[in-house]
DNA sequence: GTTGCCATGTAAGGTGTTACATGATTTA
DNA sequence: TAAATCATGTAACACCTTACATGGCAAC
């Protein structure tokens, strides 16, 4: 469970709302997500239960009341574990792939056209991802060594963009030679 | 869905049944799967209902009956579409990124215990990955194109931890210059 | 005698997505 | 006049994982 962690991360800044947390979720790159709220309002209520989190409710004239969330010492403690504890692998998963399992049956051309629009995808996002860390929008920056690993988590999935280009274009290349 | 076509995907070779299904998923290395078969025979009766797949029964003495799927005609006809329908992008979870964006609380040796850790599971994956292509548990071959694009499909798993741990040993260098 | 193979499945729960719902204010 | 912003949430469903359940036979 990420979310539960990447929304105890943000509020270790600073108290923020659900709706804040949506933000900055859309804006930062590194965690996936639908861009929907529904989770971060489930998932607030439940750190709430788990004493991780304090509510106060600020009641506003021209908009809706805000539910300003603060984190707990315990919650800055489960924070803390968490990112002690044993990293896990990441997770690669491409339904591409699995096109291609199947692709033999293909025309020449045909399997050359969805390597082109694979190939086309990919180059966006590398370019989007590049801008992203361009326009920098979410950067604590505390310290300089915070400031470091956001950057270097923006370089992880330029990398990962790039290293798929390299492949299909690799693949693209040996297909034609044959 | 991508189980379901994988699914169709590995009827397309030849009928098979819910267990067989069941191996060839453990034994590829591309099809992400948890290891159990509770979304197999889900998605074998679905493809029965809609009509993708044929069930003959075969009873046996010493073993329990044997349910033997056989993909039809608006199967293969199904597999080639979606083949052929846009690429979709690659999704990379890592919530290994997430610990790191909250890793500056850390003292240097724990946040350099914890690249440690990381770099070895990548590591690890990365000579998983190798010996796996090296086996070559399943590997079709009707064609020399389609021996060729499963290679290449090993190839990208491979490529992919070989391009986390240059960025992750990279990261370890850097800050250890700090 | 325990492990693994053959072969089928079910139950429950976690995680994530899509869509729906409200309603005032501000901006283009 | 349409859209975006602020701000909360619910309902339904899709997908995926963990664990449970059965039972004979063969191999070590």
């Amino acid at each position: 469970m990420n979310i539960k962690y990447a929304i105890l991360g943000f509020l270790s800044w600073r108290p923020l709302t659900g709706y804040d947390l949506k933000k900055m979720f859309s804006d930062s790159t590194f965690i996936y997500w639908s861009g929907n709220n529904n989770q971060i309002y489930k998932t607030l209520v439940q750190l709430h239960r788990d004493e991780l989190v304090t509510i106060e409710v600020q009641h506003q004239e021209k908009n809706p009341s805000r539910k300003i969330y603060t984190i707990t010492q315990k919650g800055l403690f489960e924070l803390r574990n968490w990112v002690l504890s044993p990293p896990e692998l990441p997770q690669y998963k491409n339904s591409f792939l699995i096109k291609l399992a199947w692709a033999d049956q293909l025309e020449p051309s045909e399997l050359d056209t969805l390597l082109k629009k694979y190939e086309y995808e990919v180059e966006m996002q590398l370019l989007m991802s590049r801008e992203q860390k361009r326009r920098n929008r979410i950067n604590p920056a505390r310290t300089e060594r915070e400031a470091y690993l956001w950057s270097t988590i923006s370089d992880n999935r330029i990398a990962s963009f790039e290293n798929e280009l390299v492949w299909v274009r690799k693949l693209q290349r040996e297909l034609g030679e044959k």
